[in-house]
DNA sequence: CCAGAAACCGGCACGCTTGACTGTTTCTGG
DNA sequence: CCAGAAACAGTCAAGCGTGCCGGTTTCTGG
């Protein structure tokens, strides 16, 4: 949308006239993409500036342009986490069977937290507890998305929230399914989890009022 | 019980004449507290070798004596605060009310996931997922205290755990309290917490068979 | 086309963490 | 009481993480 466009035919060897504006936002994605892979692979403390710039195929140089200190970078991360995790969810929200309906958005929603994405998340959560200036951006990050966890669930469900104890109830489900996520993170437990999905499921069945 | 009682009155001014089994033990234990009660107040991250052992009160030299690498000094708060969360976990099993066990009850469980030392633990927890060392330690950590809690909630309930879901609406309450305990590590919503707990207690006591 | 700005590069210095090392004190076993 | 071992003290070097700096390349606005 410029006012440069090529001259002619003639195709410069190296330059390849790429706008600064398409440039910075190139960079600091793949900054950012870098710094959550290095997260779930190799947790916080893992994570130092070198790593990252490395992994990310970047200069020190250009990546100090881009976050001139790690707080710069690491609060990107997080907003870019939100959105990749609210991506995740809105890919959720397809069709779903009659039957079992129930444990199947159980298994959509409890999937979103035993995701790469989630760990990385939780390697920013815990930190963010002793860490002034994560907390904050993760404390807003969570919000965000614990808001939209839950209308997602309210959609699935098709749960009408001002009745009975639906809206604790789903409240728990996420709580849970956070808990659950956490176990995860250590040992691949799938089979205990699917099993106490399954008796949620059916608690949920009878206890959310229609 | 060792062969030199003092020789007589004569208090010798600077030695107490300690066993040697004895300050070791309490060198480790001041060791270990510091190291828990770091983890605590500035993370996995801020708990270095020399603020544990500044903390502690011990010098370097005696640190290394005791703990000559880090990890031996981490794997040993890792049994370190097994014991303690198991302590926690005994004192609970009082007396409840008739009215209201099962809330009662409940929240004697969700206060073990929001105790610093719950918090310390999940520093452990996480950071033992991408630490070869620590995961072995932690894994063993978790198992066992995953069954005393089990089966101290069972106790707390007089809950029969082979009758229909009842064994897998426990495990969900455990699970659902180390959700909350997360939530509860970054911001401190305690009304939201007793409002699931209130409609979870309710709900339990519909579902489980007796 | 051309200054000026923005993007990019790689080395460097400072501070911190770790654990090894050399002494010194305190206890144990005979 | 006395060697020898264990406990304890404090310093030092090596390695790493972070952020800064001068210099180079690429783009923008006129």
């Amino acid at each position: 949308m410029s006012t440069t466009p090529e001259p002619d035919g003639s195709v410069p060897v190296t330059a390849a006239r790429v706008p600064q504006g398409e440039r910075t936002r190139l960079m600091r994605l793949r900054l950012m993409e870098a710094t959550v892979e290095s997260l779930v692979e190799v947790g916080w403390t893992g994570t130092t500036t070198t790593v990252v710039s490395q992994r990310a195929g970047v200069s020190r140089g250009a990546q100090l342009h881009h976050f001139p200190s790690k707080q710069d970078l690491v609060v990107a991360a997080v907003d870019y986490l939100t959105e990749r995790r609210r991506l995740e969810l809105g890919v959720t929200a397809a069709d779903l069977p009659e039957q079992g309906r129930t444990r199947a958005a159980l298994e959509l929603i409890a999937a979103q937290y035993v995701s790469p994405v989630f760990f990385a998340a939780l390697e920013l959560w815990v930190a963010a507890r002793t860490d002034e200036a994560l907390h904050e951006a993760v404390v807003r990050l969570e919000r965000r998305f614990g808001r939209d966890a839950h209308a997602n669930m309210i959609a699935l469900l098709d749960i009408d929230e001002r009745r009975g104890r639906n809206r604790q109830l789903v409240q728990a489900t996420l709580d849970l399914a956070r808990g659950l996520g956490l176990a995860a993170s250590l040992t691949d437990d799938s089979a205990r989890r699917a099993s106490i999905l399954d008796a949620w499921a059916e608690t949920l069945d009878r206890e959310l009022e229609t």
